[in-house]
DNA sequence: GAATGAAAGTGAACATGTTCAATAATATCG
DNA sequence: CGATATTATTGAACATGTTCACTTTCATTC
């Protein structure tokens, strides 16, 4: 039942050569476009591989099942997003937050339905891909590590343990802001954006209590409960 | 692509008979025993069409597709809340709102798996069966003034429009909490239980505090930004 | 009670994700 | 190079949700 090799998803088999790394990039670069062009739903694997110029089995090899292209496709954008964290400009918590927040936004936007699919394949309680909590491996960590950045990097950043605290927290409320997008039918997703000004405003305006004994409290204490779903996976010996 | 007519889900055709309304009941009892004994996605509707006595193309003329089933069940579970709630004894509001949240996780309990995946199917942007957020006409109504009903019965009630903005919000809070619970491993999902705990003591420990101009404020502008998400529908003219 | 139309029910056919045994291509080694 | 193991690829077969043209049952009407 648990996967007790340390492996990720990803590598249904044993890990590709050169020739593997290839055809798997190009498998996928295939489907992206095709999610994209046509939508996630209407784009079946046998487009995929008629498209690729390749056969239905293939895909196989590289994909264990249809989300794990999108999956694939995620730990590509969790790689982006790290990178335009770290790189953006020291300041409140609350604007970074903000920033990390859209800048996440704007790149699965183009996959808005392939997401949904994804995170309908998390909600499954067994199921190999669960982006929204349960163990996934690498990315799920390092998309943790990320808004771990985006709080230490903050001009007002808390000190030790509620930054891990913290981080999770806004984990949480990132998958949560996510989720809301994916329903946000209002046009260019304003709802979304002003959930995420609210978010924000109420966050800069409140972080400076968290530094009194009651409200420090009350993050252990939400932190220990959300921290096996979205806290940092414990390290494998 | 919209609606327009009134009707809701679980009417593929036209409204079924005394006959069907027996066929119908016989098909969705037999499916949410088979749910139940050997779990949602184990159950082929070949397994329900053999175990109810019929044949495989029946089940689609009460339900339009398999989800349906769930969502049929999701529909009696929510009466069945509205009538604990209605008889939910004055408190605080915090104390209703806990009590209300705990009844619903006991309903939906046996049925984990089957509602995970009504919520997944809830997530795709054109789904027909959207628990999560989108239109799904009458249920969807029922169960936000069930919490109505847990705001309006509090004895530290708020009062006129202050009602509605938190009983949006909680509905909001509400599917937050089945969503996290969802994925909850923990044994008997104490963690859920913890959130719930943490959640109702904040929200007894704040309540006061909503008559404040600040807080006021803050409470219309979220409710604002959730409404057309978990709001009440607008009435069909 | 026969005619007729609507409701109920059937099962073959289809679409698509997934599996798998078989084959081809390629790398490795003596 | 030739034998052999490893990797890559294929396509038929399968499982299952869904559709649909057809048949059966049943109530209503003349």
């Amino acid at each position: 039942m648990t996967d007790t090799t340390g492996e990720g998803i990803g590598e249904s088999d044993k890990p590709p050569g050169r020739k593997g790394e290839q055809t798997r990039e190009h498998l996928l670069r295939t489907a992206l476009r095709l999610f994209v062009a046509k939508g996630y739903q209407a784009t079946t694997l046998r487009d995929i591989a008629t498209e690729a110029g390749s056969s239905l089995g293939l895909t196989y090899r590289y994909f264990a099942r249809k989300e794990e292209l999108v999956f694939a496709l995620y730990e590509r954008l969790a790689a982006e997003l790290e990178e335009e964290v770290a790189a953006l400009p020291p300041g409140p918590l609350a604007a970074r937050f903000g920033r990390a927040l859209l800048a996440d936004l704007r790149r699965i936007e183009p996959y808005r339905e392939a997401f949904a699919a994804l995170y309908a394949a998390g909600l499954a309680p067994d199921s190999e891909v669960a982006v929204l909590g349960a163990s996934v491996g690498g990315v799920r960590d390092r998309v943790w590590r990320t808004f771990q950045t985006v709080v230490t990097g903050a001009t007002d950043a808390p000190r030790s343990r509620q930054v891990d605290e913290m981080t999770t927290v806004l984990y949480a409320a990132h998958l949560s802001v996510v989720l809301f997008w994916l329903q946000d039918r209002s046009e260019g997703q304003s709802a979304t954006r002003e959930l995420i000004a609210f978010g924000t405003e109420m966050l800069g305006r409140f972080r400076p209590v968290l530094t009194l004994p009651f409200a420090s409290r009350a993050l252990t204490r939400l932190a220990r409960i959300l921290h096996p779903l979205f806290g940092p996976l414990p390290k494998s010996p």
